[in-house]
RNA sequence: GGGCUCGUGGCGGAACAGGUAUACGCAAGGGACUUAAAAUCCCUGGCCGCAAGGCAUGUGGGUUCGAUUCCCACCGGGCCCACCA
């Protein structure tokens, strides 16, 4: 009888063992330690009162799993742990159950920290962080104010130090909007001097949530929801810090052909930096009270150009600033009808608004019109809700014979439709249902002309497209004026003409907006900023950090909207750094998309007071050499950690050796799903408790169903069967040592042959698996491996130490206890050396010849490895079911591949 | 509407520089051991067929000696974005 496995006992006690031993702490660069770093990082979690989920252990036990290989190959391997802990949930759970936000933590982080250390991950304990520990968020609000010191630099890309950091910024009252970028501005021409801060105070229009009473970043309103409660989002004005990331834009964009991240993340961040090139084209605005009309402008951004000729209308975004001062000096003459569609627009929720099918609504300006500088046209100009103020300029020239959504406001206006290619008289046209578009016709007969004007500029008359229509054999009139290249050529063409015109001109917009950095709570960093009411914004004396959250007893919101840290009058009456008046503390906190911007620094100097990490330690570290987490973070942490990184960067507050990106490869891992494929929710009650696997069948068995469970980068649903057969390839490996091996004296000399090639073929796929992440395959290698011991009734003495090791990653207790259990091995597994195999073992002496007629598998027969080409051939056609089909007849052609098959055509 | 992905046994999934489809695991059926159960071990297993053989990787075509893999069209899931001019 074989002793049962007491994981109970020795998983604990390695865990201890582990601990005592420092056996997983990283060496700073210069300490004992010589080999290569290896950093290899995980998301830090935010220690929800829920506990660990059991989706939250699969990446740390994959990137456990690959850190320990590299660590066993020599490696000094850097893996750290750290809480994510301001926030939201523990702020409401502190409201709800009147205790503090700081003892909810605690308790938390305590409890992950428990359940992490149950599962034996090799996590460097010795440099947990915590972001709402002063210690750490001294330096979150020290770098927010090199941000506030640091201006845009358009000529070199790059933010820089302004030449007196410690002079205040006098309150911007302009009317600046938060959307901005180069181009992006709704005015043409912004009049007072604006402090070009990278952190800066704007009064804009945010995405407020009325349920959780706070700002939300353009990124955490989805869709016109709240992210994290799902409320619809209003819209109002409010003063908030902002992050200039706009600015960055293009290199968050560039910079991404430097690092190894997995395609669709990559194209994510592009998709969501919304890149796109088109022009700017300013209209004279006419009727409003100027004397010529080039004295106001509308600028208008298109991507289209070329349809500049097919303009019948102007539309504004009800918020422009245009539309309030026309409504004032008295030009438009239906201010009442304007004024009433403002107000139904801001009292819309981003979702009604942009439901796409929803009827395109708007109001005529009356008494205002505006000039096409192309031709000097008039055309009508319309507010309407489908613009976005936020976007472009606010303001678009309405093509309707180019443009879908155009084309439903006009039809529903009665708006003229002026196309940009002029069919000749009598030519039918029909729309086309296919294709991109609403412009795509088919005219009969084949020729079609350009209207002349455009025909100028482009520098011919007459174009030809050759495209055929779907549904008959009429040509295609593609949607703008012409196809491919053709098109481009056009859009460069008029842009430039406009350009020379002083009309506008070529332009780059973005749907990137700047970072609403200011959110009115208690949990989070207060933003350590004076304001003066004489000087202005102040920063708070560096060596006065960390401003601290005050002890307070209420937590709730205000109504107001402001934080309520605005209540706590003794903190927030001070004096100003700067003049010694009486001065306020700023109210606002951070996002807690802050703390975790710069974290994967700390960890690589974590208790350093003099600095956020030294140069030594970052230049040693940094960047991270592979970094996992959800693809939800791709358009929010993964951004704005990549922009945080980059202007640190740029300020030389980070080696220049590092490089402008933090992250050298980042992957992505699927979530583990409920056994129905649903999510895990409270809700339904389906969740499993890591807890509870762990005690009941141990950590090792819980790591190697997490591998196993299937492909790392897709969804898997959690499989109570599937963990039972994980726990008997385990309990098999550990009868392997237990009682058989004895058995293995008797050693048949061919078993061991066998047995060679097998362990070899093992040892090879299994470390390429681990670095392929491809984890579910390198543990069915590890089941072959052990199957094939057990059919031959034990390890042979010169496999145990590899084979003790390859699973030392998996299963790194049973690992242990196997390797201690001798008496004559001294040491840890995990420092023992990664195993090599021997590259001439892995071919078997001889291989089945597949043999195929016609493309069909006939036969298979044993033949030596080394065996000829022509032997093979001479073979496969010598064969009996080879001769049935061949029936006398000479095969038409034979096709050997070396070590598979022959093929015979007959 | 745009983009990205994925369709393989009863289930999770293997195998794609084109070369033995269904590895490994689960579940299932049969057997051994046991007074019995648990545990363990052995055997069976894509489908149809007694067999020879035929048909099988969502469907239909194409390229090829050979296609799960490449190309085209379609069908069906999932995810993301979406009035961005």
């Amino acid at each position: 009888m074989s002793t049962p496995r007491d994981f109970q006992e020795y998983e604990s006690k390695w865990q201890k063992a582990w601990e005592e031993q420092g056996l997983y702490h990283a060496s700073q660069p210069g300490e004992r330690k010589t080999g290569e770093k290896f950093y290899g990082l995980i998301e830090f979690p935010f220690p929800s009162g829920a506990g660990l989920h059991v989706g939250h252990p699969r990446s740390y036990v994959a990137i456990d799993v690959l850190t320990r290989k590299k660590r066993m190959e020599g490696k000094n391997v850097l893996y750290p742990i750290g809480w994510d802990a301001f926030g939201l949930p523990t702020e409401n759970y502190a409201i709800k159950m009147h205790v503090k936000p700081q003892d909810a933590t605690a308790a938390n982080i305590s409890n992950f920290r428990r359940q992490m250390q149950s599962m034996g991950f090799g996590f460097d304990w010795n440099r947990e962080v915590n972001t709402t520990d002063p210690a750490y968020y001294k330096w979150t609000q020290w770098m927010f104010l090199q941000f506030f010191k640091s201006e845009f630099d358009a000529s070199t890309g790059r933010a820089v130090y302004v030449k007196d950091r410690e002079a205040p910024v006098k309150e911007n009252r302009s009317e600046e909007r938060g959307a901005r970028s180069e181009g992006n501005s709704p005015r043409p021409t912004p009049h007072a001097p604006r402090p070009d801060r990278m952190a800066y105070k704007s009064t804009t229009t945010i995405n407020w949530c009325p349920s959780c009473k706070i700002g939300l970043a353009n990124e955490e309103s989805i869709g016109g929801v709240c992210e994290r409660c799902g409320t619809s989002v209003e819209k109002r004005e409010k003063a908030q810090w902002m992050i200039r990331i706009t600015t960055y834009a293009e290199r968050l964009i560039e910079d991404l052909s430097k690092v190894n991240y997995l395609e669709r993340i990559k194209k994510q961040q592009i998709d969501w930096i919304g890149r796109s090139e088109g022009a700017m084209i300013d209209f004279g605005a006419w009727g409003v009270g100027r004397g010529a009309w080039e004295d106001q402008i509308i600028r208008v951004f298109t991507t289209r150009p070329d349809t500049l000729f097919g303009v019948t209308y102007v539309v504004l975004a009800p918020e422009h600033p245009f539309v309030e001062e026309w409504v004032k000096s008295g030009a438009i003459k239906n201010a009442d009808e304007v004024k009433a569609y403002q107000k139904e627009t801001t009292k819309k929720a981003d979702v009604d608004r942009t439901a796409e099918g929803k009827d395109k609504t708007g109001v005529k300006l009356d008494g205002v019109t505006a000039i096409n500088p192309a031709n000097g046209e008039e055309v009508p100009v319309f507010i309407a809700d489908y613009v976005l103020a936020g976007y472009g300029t606010g303001a678009v020239m309405a093509v309707p014979a180019h443009d879908r959504r155009d084309f439903d406001f006009a039809q529903f206006y009665s708006l003229a439709i002026k196309e940009v290619i002029k069919l000749p008289e009598g030519v039918t046209k029909k729309q086309v249902t296919r294709g991109t578009g609403l412009g795509n016709w088919v005219g009969h007969p084949i020729e079609f002309q350009i209207t002349d004007a455009l025909g100028k500029i482009l520098g011919f008359e007459y174009q030809n497209l050759g495209a055929t229509c779907h549904d008959c054999p009429g040509t295609l009139i593609n949607s703008g004026t012409f196809n491919g290249l053709q098109t481009e050529d056009a859009k460069k063409k008029i842009s430039s003409w406009i350009e020379e015109q002083k009309k506008g001109g070529p332009t780059v917009t973005y749907k990137l907006r700047d970072w609403i950095f200011s959110r009115q709570r208690y949990w989070g960093e207060p933003i350590p900023i004076v304001i003066c009411p004489s000087c202005g914004y102040v920063p708070v004396p560096e060596d006065q950090l960390p401003v601290l959250l005050p002890d307070v007893d209420s937590y709730e919101p205000t109504e107001n909207g402001e934080s309520p840290l605005a209540k706590i009058r003794s903190w927030v009456e001070t004096t100003c750094p700067h003049c010694g008046g009486k001065a306020e503390r700023e109210t606002d906190t951070m996002p807690n998309w802050a703390g975790s911007s710069w974290y994967f620094m700390r960890y690589c100097d974590p208790h350093n007071d003099a600095a956020f990490a030294s140069p030594e330690a970052l230049k040693y570290w940094m960047p991270v050499d592979l970094y996992d987490g959800g693809m939800e973070h791709t358009t929010l942490h993964l951004l704005y950690s990549r922009f945080w990184h980059k202007m640190m960067w740029d300020l030389g507050l980070i080696p220049e050796s590092v490089g402008s990106e933090p992250y050298k490869a980042r992957v992505s891992h699927g979530l583990i799903l409920a056994a129905g494929g649903e999510k895990m929710s409270k809700s339904k009650g389906n969740v499993i408790n890591p807890d509870e696997v762990v005690g009941e069948y141990g950590a090792d068995v819980f790591r190697c169903y997490m591998m196993f469970i299937g492909p790392y980068d897709q969804h898997a649903p959690w499989d109570t069967n599937g963990i039972e057969g994980v726990k008997r390839f385990l309990d098999k490996v550990w009868r392997l040592f237990e009682e058989e091996r004895g058995a293995r004296s008797e050693e048949r000399e061919d078993q061991t042959v066998e047995l060679e090639t097998i362990y070899n073929q093992s040892m090879k796929k299994i470390t390429a698996d681990i670095d392929g992440l491809a984890f579910n395959t390198a543990i069915s290698q590890l089941m072959i491996l052990t199957n094939a011991f057990t059919d031959a009734g034990g390890v042979p003495e010169n496999m145990v130490e590899g084979y003790i090791k390859i699973l030392a990653p998996f299963a790194p207790h049973l690992a242990e206890e196997l390797w201690s259990s001798d008496g004559h091995r001294s040491g840890s597994v995990h420092m023992s050396g990664w195993p090599q195999y021997d590259a001439s073992k892995i071919v078997s002496a001889v291989f089945e010849l597949v043999i195929q007629v016609n493309g069909k598998v006939r036969d298979r027969i044993q033949v030596a490895s080394d065996i000829s080409e022509a032997d093979a051939k001479a073979k496969a056609l010598a064969s009996e079911k080879v001769q049935n089909y061949l029936a006398g007849k000479e095969p038409k052609q034979v096709i050997y591949v070396k070590g598979k098959l022959v093929s015979i055509v007959i």
